[in-house]
Parts: structure tokens; sequence; C-alpha cells
DNA sequence: CAATAATTTTAATCTTCATTAAAATAATGC
DNA sequence: GCATTATTTTAATGAAGATTAAAATTATTG
């Protein structure tokens, strides 16, 4: 958490860094990403990452830990709003689908979790796992409170992170796609999960 | 089409290497995973492979194709069902989930199109939009016959795809959990969709 | 069993890429 | 302007891995 926080005090340079191997990694995974690739995105040389960087998958750990930190802040964020347990898994879905489409963004999901290095593998799935727990308990707050249908919630919460985590495979860099994406996934995750107020 | 259909007739030994490179390629990526993987997975050399595919990125194509085959048989079945649309896209979403899950299984779906030399590359796209089309087609007959909500069919496709094609990562090999998926999925997924019965 | 075809291996080759060290350039504070 | 610090480049190095060709092995069949 302490190290997800500083993410933002990067320096303007290795920030977008992480966009631009962010955006490599998605396109064509880690280790189809060359360290020129993300370079030239920079307009350097390969060599001059590793003034940022101890080695290719640190570069990864950190996305991975932005991307950690922006989840949780969405959740965070959610969990804050007013109303019922169904009103905040809208919020959430809603801030969520925002940055995972986001411009260049910050940084989106990928699936490179066994490129890591052990250690950073176990705070990573670490990271993960708090926040899927966090993200069930919302369910079960919502099954409790009446807003939210009875479910499974950890295969309910598998199946919307899933949908989440493709959403960068849709739009292409089109952003009138993704635009599109972003508003309208929050409704067609969460309709399954209404109380119909009969 | 025709070449999808014939990868039924494939000899058991190139079967047994489509499944271990599916296996390889979901969990290491493209690139992630070297030939000496997949053969290690049949108990051969590297080289061996080259008998039976031309090059590396023939064996994510064959891959690719394998797996387009199931998705589309899973359709032509789910469509053969009696009943309504919602009926039917229910009966797409088991199929689907079951041989997402299925054990060492035919193949399952990953995320490395760009890995793809173009003209595979546009073939499989082509046989994708092409599954997509068919199953928003399914959802606007279940708008149009009163079984399936009101909504954007494109972006549920999405949504729904994007789910079943992470399951892959939810179950890491663990054939409890894997069963588990498989039978909560469809559930999950189609509870959005229905048209509640007043 | 002999002959032919089917498989697999060994032993190169060649390219791509991560990584490093030393040198060059730009920036900044004094 | 000078000294120091920050940033980037050039030029190696070394390993990993795809690919190939030729040789060895195994299976099939007449």
């Amino acid at each position: 958490m302490a190290q997800a926080a500083e993410a933002s005090r990067f320096s303007l340079q290795k920030d977008r860094m992480l966009r631009a191997a962010a955006l490599c990694f998605n396109q064509k995974g880690f280790s189809g990403t060359s360290l020129k690739d993300v370079a030239s995105h920079l307009g350097l040389t390969d060599a001059a990452l590793y003034y940022y960087v101890k080695n290719k998958e640190e570069l990864v750990y950190l996305c991975y830990l932005r991307a950690a930190e922006l989840g949780r802040e969405a959740l965070d964020e959610a969990l804050e709003a007013e109303g019922s347990a169904f009103d905040k898994v809208r919020r959430y879905l809603r801030l969520h689908s925002r940055f995972m489409v986001g411009p260049p963004g910050p940084v989106a999901i990928m699936s490179e979790i066994p490129s890591l290095r052990p250690e950073h593998r176990a705070e990573i799935l670490s990271l993960s796992r708090e926040h899927s727990a966090r993200f069930e308990r919302l369910l079960r707050d919502g099954i409790a409170d009446g807003s939210i249908v009875h479910c499974d919630v950890r295969m309910t919460g598998n199946a919307i992170m899933g949908a989440l985590n493709w959403i960068p495979k849709w739009h292409h860099g089109d952003m009138a796609v993704a635009e599109h994406v972003k508003d309208s996934f929050p409704d067609i995750l969460s309709r399954g999960l209404k109380v119909e107020a009969d």
C-alpha cells in the first residue's frame, strides 16, 4: 500500500514510461514487447530505460502496482458514496470502466502475472486478492441489505472482473468505442445483480 | 470453415501437440512460451515440432482455429435447442463455459491475436466477428420475442465474451474450482438478461 | 526380413534482445 | 561560467530461442 501510494510521486518522465510500457504490454504481452518498443514510444533508446528501472521485470511490476492503486482508489471512492450496496457497486463499475478505457491511460491491467518474479508476484497477487475480498464483501452487504440478488459472490466477482479486464481488447485505440464501452458496461454488468423493485 | 472442420482430423500426436501448446500459451503467452516448453509436455525435443508445423506462429494459428471451431459448435448446438432465445443463450453459456474449463482441454482462448501473421490474423478475426454477429443476432431475437431484456447487444456480447475468455485465469489447473466456474457462470451471466416473469 | 515411409534427435546457425559499462550531453545550482 | 548532477547514447557482451539440415531411430508393409 505504501508503495502503491508512492507511485503517484514518480517523475514525469517515469510516469510517461510506465504508460508507454502498459500500452505495449497490453498490445503484445510481456515477452512480446522489447524495451526498444517501449523506448521508441518515448523517443529514447532502449538502454535509457535502465536509468529509471532496474530491469524489464520491474517495469511490469510497477505497471501492476499502478493498476492495483487505481483499482483500490475506485473501490475506495465507490464505498464512500451514498446509497445502497447496489449503488456502490454501480459506482465502482463506472469508475473502473473509466480508467480501463482511459486515454493513453495510466495503466490497464494485463495478464502477465507469471512473468513477475516470485516476490513481486506474491505482492501483486496479495493486492489483487485483497481487492477481490473487498468487492465480495460489498456484494455480501448488498445481499444483506436486500439491494443485490442472492448469488455466489466469489464467482460473481470473478465474472465481473473478467469482463472488466477484457475491456482493453475491445477498443483498439478507437476512442469512440472506448467511450461507449465505458458508458454501457456499468449497466450491463450490474443489471444481473439488481433486485427488482416489484 | 473448411479448415476449421478439418482440425478434427489431425493425427493423434498433432492433437496432443495443440493441446499442450494451448496450455502453455494460456499460461505464459505466445512469446513467453518456448517451443521447448511445448515439446517437453510431450516428451519430445523442440525440433520435433517442426515435423507437424511450419513454425511457431502456425502453432497459435491452429490453436485459434480450434478454439473458433469449438465456439461455433457450441453456438450451433445452442441454436438447435428448443425454447426461447433466452434459453438458447443459457445453453450456449453452459457449453462455452464447459469447454473453457475443460481438462488439459482441447484449447482455451488466449489473447495473442497480435502475434499472428497478417493473413492468419485476418482469418481469425473474421471468424471471431462472425461468431459475435451470430451471438448478437441471438440476443436481438430474444429482445424481439420478449425473453431477453432490452440492451445494447454489441456491448452485452462483449461483456459476456470477456467474462468467458477470462475463465482460464481463475482456475489455475484446480479442477474443483474449474467445475464450480463451469456451473455458476451461466447463471451469473444470464441473470442480467432475463426478463422477469411478473 | 527388406524396403520404404514416418518420427525424432543432434548439432549447427542466426537473430533478437536484455543487460552493462563507459562516454557524451544536457541541466541546474552556485 | 564552473562544478555537479541528471539524463541519454554508443558500443559491447552474452544468453535464449527459433529454425534448418542431416543423421538416427522407429514403424509399416509387402
